[in-house]
DNA sequence: AACCAGGGAAGAT
DNA sequence: ATCTTCCATGGT
C-alpha cells in the first residue's frame, strides 16, 4: 500500500527502459522490467525506506510515478531520487555535444544513456571492490552473498550491511564466502576506516575530482580503477573514462576495427574530445559491446 | 585446457 | 619512477 505519489516530467530523453534492463542484472535489485519500476532502498538516518519509481512515459518523453510509504520523508526522498537518477540533466545537450566526435553512431543508436548512481555511496565502494578482477557473472553473485549474509532485507527489497557492522567481521567470514584474502582485507580494512570516521565518504563526494582520487587512493585496495568508478556510478560525476578498464577497451577495439585493445595512453588521447562528458561515453562503450 | 575477467599490492629493476 | 609477478576464483 503507498501512501503518496508524485509524478516527474523530465527534460530531454531518458531511456529508462535501459537503466532497468541494467539494474536487472544485479540480483539485489527489485525490479520489473516488464511493469517497468524497481523498488529502491533508501538509507536516511538509520531509517530504511522503500522508494518505487515507476516509467510512465519513453525515451523522447520520459515521465515517472514515484511512490513510498513513508510519509515523513516526502520531500527528501523525491529529492534523494531525482539525485540517483539524475533526473535534472538534460540528456539532450550531452547528445549534441557528442554529436560532433567520433562517437556519433554510438550517441545516436544508444540515445538517453543516463548516469545513474548507486543507492549509497558505501554500497558502491564495497562493491566496486569486490568487482575488481572479476567476471561480471561471479562478481555479483560474491557480492549477493556479502549482502544476503550480513545485509537487512526490508520487504523483499535489500539494504547492503552498515560499514559499522562489516568493520565488526572477521576475514573468515568474508573467506567462507569465497572472498580472496586480498578481497576480504580490502573491503574490511576500509569499512573499519568509514566505521572509524577516518574517511568520511559524504565529506569526500563534495571535493574535486582530483582529491577524491588523491585521498581515496591512499587506502589499500583502492587504485584508480576503483576510484573512477566510484566517483562515476557513486557520485554520479560527468567526466570519467576508466581508461584501464577491460570492458572500456574492448569496446574501443571493436568499435575503432583495431586488432589490439588500445592502451591507456591512447584513450586518454583520443577521448580529449568527449570531455567534460566523458562518463556517458563510458557508458555508451559498455553498452556497445552488451549482448542482446 | 588455456586464457580471460568492469585490478591492486608488493617486489624487482 | 616504471615494469613484473603474484593473488584467487569462476567463466568460456
Amino acid at each position: 500500500m503507498k501512501m503518496w505519489k508524485e509524478h516527474a516530467a523530465v527534460k530531454g530523453m531518458y531511456d529508462f527502459d535501459y537503466v532497468l534492463s541494467r539494474m536487472c542484472f544485479d540480483p539485489l535489485i527489485k525490479a520489473d522490467r516488464g511493469e517497468r519500476w524497481v523498488e529502491i532502498p533508501v538509507r536516511l538516518e538509520d531509517e530504511k525506506h522503500i522508494v518505487r519509481v515507476q516509467a510512465a512515459g519513453d525515451t523522447q518523453n520520459p515521465e515517472f510515478l514515484i511512490q513510498s510509504d513513508s510519509l515523513d520523508q516526502k520531500e527528501l526522498l523525491i529529492d534523494y531520487i531525482y539525485q540517483l537518477f539524475q533526473w535534472e540533466k538534460d540528456l539532450s545537450i550531452i547528445y549534441s555535444h557528442f554529436q560532433q566526435t567520433d562517437l556519433a553512431p554510438l550517441f545516436k543508436k544508444h540515445q538517453g544513456t543516463p548516469v545513474v548512481r548507486d543507492f549509497h555511496l558505501y554500497d558502491c565502494l564495497m562493491k566496486t571492490i569486490i568487482h575488481q578482477q572479476l567476471n561480471m557473472k561471479f562478481a555479483y553473485t560474491l557480492t549477493s552473498r556479502f549482502v544476503e549474509r550480513f545485509g537487512e532485507q526490508k520487504d523483499g527489497v535489500w539494504f547492503y550491511p552498515t560499514p559499522e557492522k562489516v568493520a565488526r567481521l572477521q576475514y573468515d567470514d568474508l573467506r567462507k564466502l569465497q572472498f580472496s584474502q586480498r578481497k576480504a582485507e580490502y573491503v574490511i580494512d576500509t569499512s573499519r576506516l568509514i566505521a572509524d570516521n577516518e574517511i568520511n565518504l559524504d565529506e569526500l563526494s563534495e571535493k574535486t575530482d582530483e582529491e577524491v582520487i588523491q585521498e581515496i587512493t591512499k587506502i589499500r585496495g583502492i587504485g584508480v580503477w576503483t576510484a573512477e568508478n566510484w566517483l562515476l556510478f557513486g557520485v554520479g560525476r560527468d567526466d570519467f573514462l576508466p581508461a584501464a578498464d577491460i570492458g572500456i577497451q574492448n569496446a574501443l577495439k571493436i568499435f575503432m576495427n583495431r586488432d589490439k585493445k588500445p592502451q591507456k595512453e591512447e584513450i586518454y588521447e583520443m577521448s580529449k574530445d568527449w570531455s567534460p562528458y566523458r562518463s556517458y561515453a563510458s557508458l555508451v562503450l559498455w553498452r556497445s559491446i552488451e549482448k542482446n
